[in-house]
DNA sequence: AATACTTTTTCTATAATGTAGAACAAGTAG
DNA sequence: CTACTTGTTCTACATTATAGAAAAAGTATT
């Protein structure tokens, strides 16, 4: 089984969620209000081009058919195998959650 | 709110489940069991370490009662600090995955 | 068309985390 | 005292995370 990261996990979601408005600032905003977790401006496409460079990720460029102004963005879409690794993620998240009731009353989560 | 990768929530979690059996080498194998990945012998000590670096767990030697052959072993016990960033990190896990019922069709997971 | 403005992307540098394996330590057994 | 067993410490390197500066590609304004 391929692993990822949360990081990658929660970008992968987040592409899902958004389907096609998954631009890299959608998602970053995504990202922040699910999280709190606030990347910088360009600090965003780190992961996701890793994504892409991983085949969990494809990219494409969308012209800006509306009167938006700044340059031209780029989708996001999630690949099969994305979806697969995601999926693998989850379970394998499942599964380690699934445990005795006394400890996760210790954790706090009873 | 602080945040902890996975690695450190597995750590941790193991950590709880292990209760006063969380040896190192007992770790190890714990994570092996539950998520696949196999920390060479001396590899799970670095994010241990790091774990009580940060005060979310504390160490204390035990030496060897029994008839038990090697070097004496190491307990680790869970902080409240890192019971509580792990509780926070399972809440946040949660929200993360509560989706609309369709994205998670889409992903495999309804 | 030239300039300013807006938005997003690209690039780069650095910090933090992940990982394997060699070397070492501290016991028991003979 | 030597061999054996088990666990720990140390170290080097790969990968991932993160911020922010610079550049690019458009629209608006004159």
């Amino acid at each position: 089984m391929t692993s990822i990261t949360r990081t990658e996990e929660v970008l992968l979601l987040m592409v899902c969620k958004l389907g096609d408005e998954a631009y890299a600032m959608q998602i970053r905003q995504e990202v922040k209000s699910l999280t709190g977790k606030l990347y910088s401006i360009g600090g965003i496409y780190v992961p996701l081009d890793r994504l892409c460079a991983k085949g969990f990720l494809t990219m494409e460029d969308v012209a800006a058919e509306e009167d938006r102004m700044g340059r031209p963005r780029r989708r996001f879409t999630i690949t099969s195998k994305g979806l697969q690794v995601l999926r693998e993620t989850r379970e394998m998240e499942k599964a380690l959650w699934d445990i005795d009731p006394q400890v996760l009353q210790k954790i706090g989560l009873a």
